[in-house]
RNA sequence: AUUAUAUAUCGGGUAGUUGCCCCGAUUCUACGGAAUCGAGGGAGGAAAGUCCGAACACCGUCCCGAGCCACGCCUUUGGCGGGGCGAGGGACAGAGACAGUGGCUAACAGCCACGCUUUCCCGCCGAAAGGCGGGAGGGACAGACAGCGCAACAGAAAAUAUACCGCCCCGAGGAGUAAGCCGAGGGGUAAGGGUGAAAUCGUGCGCCCCGCCAAGCGGGGUAAAGUAAGAGCGCACGUCCCGCUUUGGCAACAAGGCGGGAUGGCAAACACUUGUCCGGUGCAAGGCCGAACUCCGACAUUUCAGUCGGAGAGUGCCGCUUGACCCCGAGAGCAAUCGAAGGGCUAGAUAAAUAACUACCGCCAAUUUUGUUCGCCAAAGGCGAUAACAAAAUUGAGCGUCCCGAGUAAUAUCG
RNA sequence: GCCACCUUAGCUCAAUGGCAGAGCAACGGUUUUGUAAACCGUAGGUUCUCGGUUCAAAUCCGAGAGGUGGCU
C-alpha cells in the first residue's frame, strides 16, 4: 500500500478530476494534473461496471498500488494522478497489468523510458 | 460407501523478501510532524440484502412535575404569595403497524412451550356420515347474524331463492257416440334435471316376515319408520353453532350435562369493526475548534500592501470502539433464556488500511499431453483474497437470501 | 448511509381479481413495370423469478433478481 503522503485526499480529488489532462489506453485512462508539492500523489478508481463484486474491485486496486509503489522513486515529482480502469481490465493478470500501467505512465511523461 | 434432510463448530498452513493502517516505547523537532524499534493487533458467517425492532444522539408543541434559585408580605427555628430554572413523566392519531394463549428479551413481526385448526399416511370402531389413537408436515391463527362490497363462464336459480323443465292437485273450455284425449289459467312441490369452485349442514332408512283377495289394518323384526299427491315430512345418528352450567388448566382451551337451532365463501376487498402499539430525524445524529477563502466594521496609508475585531465557512479533532462484549460455566428452567465465581481486551480505516510476490504442502467439475488395458495414482499443465458465497464504515439482537469443502449427529438404502 | 418507483410481444405502452391487448416493427398476399405508401391477413407471451391468499392472480401479500430516480 502507498504511504499516506502519496495518496490523494478528498479535497484534491475534486480539483484533479476537473483540471486533469486525459490519457488513454485499451484498459486504463488517466487524469494528470500538476500540483504544488515536491511529490506525486495517486489514486485508483474502479467502477462497478468493470467488476460487480467488491472483491474484484479491491483486488485490482491492491495490485495497482503495489505496481505504482515499485516505480515511485523513478516517477516525476509534482503530479496528481487518478487512474480509471476500463471494462475487462479485471481480466488482466498481474504481469499484463504492470506492463499496461508502465506504458501509460510513460505516455503521460510521468515515467522516463 | 453413497444419496437425501437437519446441524454444534472450523474456514487454508509453513517459510522467505517487500509493503500498508492502528497501538505502544524511544529519539529528534521549524511543534505541523518525522525517524527507529516491538516473539503488539489487523474482515465475515453471512461483514452483503436492508425486512425489522432496539441502544445512543439531537430537535418540536402542550400538560404534569421531585427539587433548586432569588424576590415580596406576615404573627420570623416558621408560614403565605406570585416568578424563573428544571431531572423525569405523559399527550401528540393516521388512508399507520400488528393480531391464538403463556413465557423469554433492551425490544421485535424474532425465539421457546402449549392450544386450536388443516393436509397426507397407518391402525381400530361404524351401514354411512363420522369418531378415536399414532406418525409426518402446513397455518399472515381476532371479527363475514355492524356497515359497504365482490363472485367471470356455465346453470332454472349465486345469496331476500322471485319455479325454467319435470311432477302432483284443481280446472274455464275444445274435439269426440263413449272410454280415453287436448287444455288457457290457478295452486302446490327444491325428491329428479345437470351446471358450477360453491346450490341453504351431512349420512342412512322410509323396509322385511306372517294373517285377511286387494287398499288398508293388526302382530312380529330392525336403532327407527308412512303422507290426498309430493320427502319443505318423519325417525335415528353425526358435525357445527348459540345460551346456561359443572370439572380441569395461569390462560388459549379441553371433557361433560341441560335447552334451543342449522347462520355458504372472500377482511393477503374497503379511506370496515374490535383490541394493542406508535412524536420526528438519523453517527453525514451531534459536539469541539474554527485553516484557506469571502463579506462587514475599525485603525493606518500618497499608492500598493497591512493590523485588529465580528459573521460565514468543513483543512481538522472528538463521537469511534470496554460493549445488551468475549471465553469458561456452579446453578435455575420442559425449553427459549437467565446466570454465581474465575479469566480476557480481540480492526477502527476516511478516494477509504488489513496486502504483493516466491517456494513447498494444497485444490482442479470440464479440457490437453505422457506413463498405464481402464480407473486410481504420478508427472506436465492450470488455479490461487491460495478452493464456494462473499469484504467492515456508530453499535450489537433477529429475519430472510447466497454458498464450496472439512467436520459432528441421526434416520433410510445397499454391501 | 437512507428513501421512492419500475419490470407485460422485437420496441413504446394499455388492461375493475374473471379469454392478456393497441401502435410501430416482422412475415405472407393484393396493388405497381418495380419500390414505397395504401389495403387484407398471419405469427409472435414462463406478464422478471419463487412461494402464498383466492373457485380464479399480470393485478392482492411475502421473499429474491435486475433496473431507474432522488436526499445527504
Amino acid at each position: 500500500m502507498l504511504p499516506k503522503k502519496h495518496r490523494i485526499t478528498k479535497k484534491s480529488f475534486e480539483d484533479i478530476f476537473k483540471r486533469g489532462k486525459n490519457y488513454f489506453s485499451d484498459y486504463i485512462s488517466l487524469k494528470v494534473c500538476p500540483i504544488p508539492e515536491n511529490r506525486s500523489i495517486f489514486t485508483f478508481v474502479v467502477s462497478s461496471k468493470v467488476a460487480k463484486k467488491a472483491v474484484e474491485r479491491n483486488k485490482l486496486k491492491r495490485r495497482s498500488r503495489y505496481i505504482v509503489k515499485k516505480i515511485l522513486d523513478k516517477a516525476k515529482k509534482g503530479c496528481g494522478v487518478i487512474v480509471f480502469f476500463k471494462k475487462d481490465s479485471n481480466k488482466l493478470n498481474f504481469y499484463d497489468l504492470e506492463r499496461e500501467i508502465i506504458v501509460i505512465l510513460e505516455k503521460a511523461k510521468i515515467l522516463d523510458n
